[in-house]
DNA sequence: CGTCTGATTGTCT
DNA sequence: GACAATCAGACGG
């Protein structure tokens, strides 16, 4: 990975929440490994807006140590422990406490590395939720929130395909609560005819 | 296949 | 003390 090849998806990262919420999609995570490189290709996100938006932890600009990555500027990586035992992975976008939700991931490269960390033999298990692909692919609160994606070393975006607006499905968001209006907001968007997408892609979807 | 529920603990009030 | 941007497994059709 040189820095030219990072560089080409990176350098327009700094993109208001809903748009890096969809031109993430199609583009590949990368990560490294003890065991090796792992990577995979964004099939499904979430935006969480800002200090307005119910459904986010920057709600009503609260500003907290666990979510300190959300105001630190476009690229930052926000890992949050939820439910006490899982980790989701979020990347801020260039509104001060917005953040986009990396929710789905097609598994591409080090796919039997990802397999072993999940304890799961078919492919669409290993990466189609927020903290599978955290578990899958070795994201930790501890070693990568607040990292920049742009400048870590750990962790880096590829230039993968650009999905077209068409191809795109949207719904609400995902297992928020007390979100109110929030709550009903087409926030989430996901690649249509992925296989990898969360298991609520026929429940909720739109396209 | 879709829907529901219990587990489990860091984080904030 | 209550909650939570989840997951795996169980259950019913």
């Amino acid at each position: 990975m040189t820095r030219d090849e990072r560089s080409a998806f990176e350098t327009n990262l700094n993109l208001p929440c809903v748009e890096l919420a969809k031109a993430l999609l199609g583009q590949l995570i990368c990560r490294r490994l003890p065991e090796g490189v792992v990577k995979g290709m964004i099939v499904e996100t979430e935006a969480y807006v800002g200090p307005e938006d119910k459904g986010s932890h920057s709600y009503a600009g609260r500003r907290t140590p666990r979510n300190e990555a959300m105001y630190m500027g476009a690229g930052t990586c926000y890992v949050y422990r939820i439910y006490g035992v899982y980790e989701c992975l979020n990347i801020s976008s260039q509104e001060s406490g917005a953040a986009v939700l990396i929710r789905a991931i097609e598994p591409l490269v080090g796919v039997d590395i990802m397999r072993q960390r999940r304890g799961v033999s078919e492919l669409i298990k290993i990466a189609n939720g927020p903290s599978k692909l955290c578990i899958a692919m070795g994201i930790r609160k501890h070693d990568i929130d607040k990292a920049n994606i742009m400048a870590s070393n750990e962790m880096w975006l590829e230039e993968g395909m650009k999905v077209p607006e068409s191809d795109i499905a949207k719904s609400k968001r995902i297992g928020l609560k007390n979100a109110g209006d929030w709550g009903d907001k087409e926030l989430r968007f996901f690649v249509a005819q992925s296989e990898f997408v969360s298991r609520y892609k026929r429940t909720l979807g739109s396209g």
